[in-house]
DNA sequence: ACTCAATGTAATATATAAATTGCATATGGA
DNA sequence: TCCATATGCAATTTATATATTACATTGAGT
């Protein structure tokens, strides 16, 4: 479950805290989100996405390297 | 959560019992994933997105209307 | 009318995403 | 050195995605 999800709000100078209010979940899962050790629902990555202007395939698609 | 996973499953000849297979899930998960009652995760999003040939914003990105 | 494949749908059970709480650590500024 | 912010991480609980089983409905073909 790699993703650009760390690299996007970094960039975007967005805490984990702030991101995770943002799109209505806690600090924890978005830090879990991050790690790959989570296998987020559609509607959270969809949150997550739009809050950093992104799209799907931009934070999800094929980011294995 | 609407999305066009039917429509794309429907182009490409398969029956929902088909695609629940290849991706690993029962037929009446791919049901209720047709029908926006369900928020899937990203991982069957993607492997399903795989074997339909799209990608995730072509079955789930802005399908609103 | 009958059959059969495909789909809709509902109840209950199970697996796991996400919440909650708490503590540790790193870092930068006063 | 002290303090505050940001992050990592672990244990337990709660909510919900998905499985399982089962039955109903629809539509095409014969």
């Amino acid at each position: 479950m790699k993703n650009n999800v760390k690299i996007t709000r970094i960039k975007a100078s967005m805490t984990q805290e702030q991101l995770a209010r943002k799109v209505g979940v806690t600090r924890q899962t978005i830090g879990l989100i991050e790690k790959g050790e989570y296998n987020p629902t559609l509607q959270l990555c969809i949150a997550i996405a739009k809050e950093l202007n992104k799209t799907l395939d931009e934070l999800y698609w094929e980011v294995e390297l």
